[in-house]
DNA sequence: ATACTGACACGGG
DNA sequence: CCCCGTGCCAGTA
């Protein structure tokens, strides 16, 4: 059977190293879905605890945090990149120093 | 099959 | 900087 949208992001955000990050966007482009933004945000989204799927390093294309709404989640993603190594300016990342270049692989 | 719903992106105002 | 509309498309009801 073909291999589904959501087996596709999260092996493609599994191969994202500690200390990097990728945007929403980034990632579709990457596992041949471009414009699929939404569909990878999605896919997260519908991860359950106990997974091996480092959702913490996708954010925005702007380097904020994704989650409009939900402050705690916010804090907890932020915790954890910063734990991997990943500086902050304020509420975002600059992603000029920590976009994961996938071009070099 | 139609109608929402979204952890988004991007261009305008 | 913020707010808004539009494009996007997998999954769900």
């Amino acid at each position: 059977m073909a291999e589904g949208f959501r087996s596709k992001v999260y092996s493609m955000v599994r191969r994202i190293p500690a200390g990097r990050v990728l945007g929403y966007g980034e990632v579709a482009v990457a596992i041949g879905h471009p414009g699929a933004a939404r569909q990878v945000g999605w896919a997260l989204a519908a991860l359950k605890a106990g997974n091996d799927v480092p959702w913490q390093r996708v954010i925005r294309s702007s380097g904020h945090i994704a989650f409009r709404g939900d402050v705690l989640r916010a804090g907890l993603q932020k915790a954890l990149l910063q734990e991997e190594g990943v500086e902050f300016q304020g509420d975002r990342v600059p992603m000029e120093r920590f976009r994961w270049l996938v071009d070099l692989l």
